[in-house]
DNA sequence: GGGATGCGCTTGAATGTTCAAGTAAAGGCT
DNA sequence: AGCCTTTACTTGAACATTCAAGCGCATCCC
C-alpha cells in the first residue's frame, strides 16, 4: 500500500523505489503497526474498560516511587502529547483511578497518583493483557526472533527520536 | 508500560509475567507502536495533506486494474473498517481524487475509482513518503535486520488474524 | 520594577475513528 | 411467492486525539 511504483512513474534520482524485498518487508511492518494496536485496543477495551493509553498511564504511575509523576514526566514515559495526557487523567479521575495533586499553590508544577483502587484495577487487568501480549506476540516468536524484533524496534525509534530533539531540561523542583 | 510486574503482584499460574529480556523487546515493541505510525502520519499530513490512512486507500486503488476497487475489497487491503473508508472516501471524493461508481443501480455493490486527479496527487506525495519509509525503517536497519523484522511481522500479524476469522465469501459478480 | 520570554499545564473546537443502527439488494427455504 | 438471513454499504452520534490558544507562574534582561 506504500511504496510501490504507483502504476508507472519512476522515481526520482534521489530517492530509489524500495527493492522488491524490502517492499515485501516494509508492507509487512505497515501490517503489523495496523493489526497490533488494534487488536491489544480492543482486548483492553472489552475485558477492562481502559483503551491502551490510559493502560499504559496506570502502568507507568504504578512502578513510580508514591506511584506519582509529574505531568510531563508521565507524558514523555507514556508516549503522548501532554494534552492528550491531560484528557485522558481526566478521564482517569472521574473514574477513581488516578488522582491530580498541584504541589503547594505556589507551584504550579501538577503531579498525577494513583490511587489504591487505581492500583487495584491494574493488577486486575494486568494479566489478561499479559496473555494477549503473550498470544500475540512473544508466543509466536521464537526468543531469536523476538530479540531480533526488539533490536529493529529500537534502531528505528532512536532514528525516530533523533529529529524530535529532546528536550533534555533539568527539572526545577519548585 | 505494560506487562511488568505492577509493584508486587504474583501472576495468577497460568499466565507467567515476561522475563526481563522478553519485557525489554517486549517494551521496544509498544514504543515503536506508538512512534512510528505518528512520525509516517505527520510527514504525509504536513507535506501531502492526507493521513496515513488516506494515503494506503490511494496507493491500493493505484495498483488495482482500472484503479478501481470494490469498498469491502478496498477496506481489507487498507486494514480499516468498512466505516472508516466509506467516511475517508467521503473525503476523499471532495477533494476530487476518488469517486464512488454504483455500478447498475440494480446491484448495491459499490466501487471507488481512483479520478487522474488523485493519480497525480499520488504520484506527487509518493516520493516523499518513500523517503521517509527510507529515512526511519529501511536505512537504519541492515538487510538481515529488515528481513528479520518482515519476518517477525508476518508472524504476529498471522497470529492477529487467526482469531478474526476471514471472510473467505465468494464475490458474487452481480 | 517591569516588560518580554518560556515553561507547565488546561481547555475547547476541529477532525478522525469507532460503534450501533439502518437501508436495501441477494440469496436461501418452504 | 412470502419470509428470513446475509451481505454491502451508509449514516449519525459518541468518543478520542490533535491542534491552537490561553493562563499563571517563573526568569531573564534592561
Amino acid at each position: 500500500m506504500s511504496t510501490d511504483r504507483t502504476h508507472e512513474t519512476t522515481p526520482p534520482a534521489d530517492v530509489p523505489w524500495l527493492s522488491p524485498d524490502q517492499q515485501r518487508d516494509w508492507r509487512a511492518l505497515v501490517d503489523l503497526l495496523a493489526v497490533l494496536p488494534s487488536a491489544l485496543d480492543a482486548q483492553l477495551k472489552r475485558d477492562a474498560g481502559v483503551n491502551a493509553y490510559e493502560y499504559q498511564v496506570l502502568a507507568a504511575l504504578s512502578e513510580a516511587a508514591d506511584r506519582t509523576l509529574g505531568l510531563t514526566e508521565l507524558a514523555s514515559s507514556a508516549q503522548g502529547s501532554l494534552s492528550r495526557l491531560s484528557h485522558a487523567i481526566t478521564r482517569l479521575e472521574r473514574s477513581g483511578w488516578v488522582e491530580r495533586r498541584h504541589l503547594a499553590d505556589g507551584c504550579r508544577r501538577a503531579k498525577a497518583v494513583l490511587t489504591d483502587t487505581g492500583l487495584a484495577k491494574l493488577q486486575e487487568i494486568a494479566p489478561g493483557h499479559v496473555r494477549e501480549a503473550r498470544r500475540l506476540v512473544v508466543d509466536v516468536l521464537t526468543p531469536a526472533q523476538l530479540s531480533a524484533l526488539g533490536d529493529a524496534a529500537r534502531a528505528i525509534t532512536a532514528a525516530a527520536a533523533a529529529d524530535a530533539p529532546r528536550t533534555s531540561g533539568e527539572i526545577g523542583d519548585c
